[in-house]
DNA sequence: CATGAATGAGTCTTCATTCAT
DNA sequence: AATGAATGAAGACTCATTCAT
């Protein structure tokens, strides 16, 4: 009935500005956390960034509890799609894969002083909000296991003798993330372009062929 | 100006029970945020976790935010003494003393899973609370300002050839705290200990002579 | 004044399908304040049950205060269609016109367990929504008049000898609210059939020549 | 500790003043239902009848729901109490006792105009609350029961040879929340008094021996 | 010192009503 | 006529803070 009509554009207009709707909801979201902290982030608070009246927030999310999932949900599939873009645009090799994947990691989109604020609040919630955990962690899970493989690759091409690449890509997941906290909080002392460099400064400490230093 | 040295404690009071009952709740404080968020935690909470009324919280403390500057200030200080401690009893040495930073900065007392889950619940509300910042920035400083010193004198004495030692350090504790988060999120795949040798073997990398890598 | 005869239905509307989708909505709400019960009973629990959307009831009732007086009315004017069809259709001696005004109030389509529900909810706020009083309170006056009179030729015809005919009326129809209550509350001892064999019965000890016990 | 002084009043004080709140409380309830309906009861009418604030309902009552079990748990007890006072009290004869059920049932503290309302909103949300039932049923069964054995005493004192005791009797309850909905809708013209009357010529009607009429 | 009752501001959520399509 | 997105007022509930005991 409704979408009987193939050449009807309505339904599909409806559909649309609902997700625009969403997106600005979300976005206002991200905007308040990174401004008042996620405890003082209300429905009123998001809404009044969204330009919305207050009952606007509930009509498109049946919580708030909710809206904070689909944020997350929302930063969360923004550095997949980022990422999988990354990968497939690189090159073929281990070491540009590698580095294709530091690049996204410090792309503005993912790591905006807003960005950056709510994922440290989400990973703040982990412990009692196990659903915020698994919405990252297929994700992370994929990317950690690419980074494992590429080390490996690197480490095997290089002949660099490293007893366990596998720790190595562990180690540099965990320094990228303490990057980012460092961004978040001495945003004037690291920025990120030097975080971009110090990410690959790692990179050639432990694979120098492959990654040789950039003469600064 | 008010706060010129942010983690030296008010001069002790008259009753010695006070300070006890002030160390209770900031513990109550502590398992409070761990178990339930920050957001979740409240005055109730606390009293509860403190086995005392619901009063009593304002009675110790003046408001809820001081409660939770006091918390962690207490954490702050407390890794201030462990790691003045550590360094203290620490041969002379750089990179003894490097060791014995890393081994405070996993010692159980510093990232149980309870204080883990503080610390970043804290850092998640750095941006718009400038004195959690400024309650951390004091030691976080003086800490720093050594890790470069010491790495400066391990660079110089091995010859490494590494131009700048500030950055290595600066990675090194961004690392450190990477390894917080992966201590938070997958409590399960990543361990206290295993965070620490993964500290050390970064260490190992960068300072292969001076930290040989530990046959497994 | 405006509601001179409040029972009579506005002049019909132009188009047919109004009349119905008001039915319809009526329906709809009488279904969702038995379910639901009268605080629970939102514009959209009616839509919802009548398949159209939000706006749509509001298109039909300026207000939800209007629809639910409608409803009522509709209850009112439906026990009063049928009970103006059940004495014109009965005998003309008092006694049947009694006992035919009783089978009306036991048909299904005047006590079915929905519309009972319905009227003790009206009842039930009957103390300060004068209007849902007033809706009621022309044909209560029209049948306890009819009652009254009833009583009064049977009981002289029988020479029953009681005092005041219209105290034996006032408390059938007491007895017959009362019983539809204990159908509402208790609906699986107290059924329909069982009701109204005991509205006889009481006829019977009242005007026993009249209403012979019914050996069962 | 706190009560091991057993001549301190102060902990029986303020347990004592917490029932007198909650009871304050459900007499506000009482008043607002009786004044607004239920749909209009809000924890603001109730707490501005009991001329306390906002918060404070719901810091002796979990919920509003649970307010309004309370209350109506309130209204049963009462009933019942005055119910075991009424028959312990009355001669050990089935007809006085009877007659002092009667005499409960429309004692102005049961059926005060507010105390109707209130039982009426109540039974119109039974369908749906089951435990507002259940809440009635058990105090329902036994006045039940001991009405059903006291009919059946005096059938058989008075060989009234009247078929089913238990009819009468359920008529006899039905005929009593009949005359308690005239009392609600026409309180002009069904009084307490008249009501009460009514009852009693109901089982003069039933029982002429043992309830003679009364000449008015 | 400690208690816990009371307060009232603040938050989430619901929902009747409006209105552009 | 019908839809359903948007609104904003109102309600239930929470909780930091106060204060009498």
């Amino acid at each position: 009935m409704k979408n009987s009509n193939i050449l009807v554009e309505k339904p599909k207009r409806r559909t649309e500005s609902k997700e625009v709707r969403r997106r600005q909801l979300i976005d206002a979201t991200i905007a308040s956390i990174a401004e008042l902290g996620m405890s003082n982030t209300t429905l009123g608070s998001v809404a009044k960034r969204a330009g919305v009246a207050h009952g606007t927030v509930n009509l498109h999310f049946p919580s708030k509890e909710n809206l904070l999932e689909e944020t997350l949900r929302f930063l969360a599939e923004q550095h997949y799609r980022l990422w999988l873009e990354g990968i497939k645009n690189a090159p073929n090799d281990a070491n540009a894969r590698l580095a294709a994947i530091v690049e996204v990691d410090f792309k503005l989109e993912i790591v905006s002083p807003q960005k950056l604020a709510v994922w440290f609040s989400f990973w703040a919630h982990a412990n009692y909000r196990p659903l915020y955990l698994e919405i990252c962690s297929q994700f992370d899970g994929e990317r950690g296991g690419e980074i494992e493989r590429l080390c490996s690759q690197i480490n095997e091409e290089g002949g660099y003798l490293l007893a366990k690449p596998s720790a190595i890509a562990q180690r540099f997941e965990a320094l990228i993330d303490g990057l980012w906290l460092s961004m978040l909080l001495y945003p004037e002392t690291v920025t990120r372009q030097s975080a971009r460099v110090d990410a690959f400064e790692y990179l050639s400490e432990v694979f120098p062929q492959h990654f040789p230093l950039q003469p600064l």
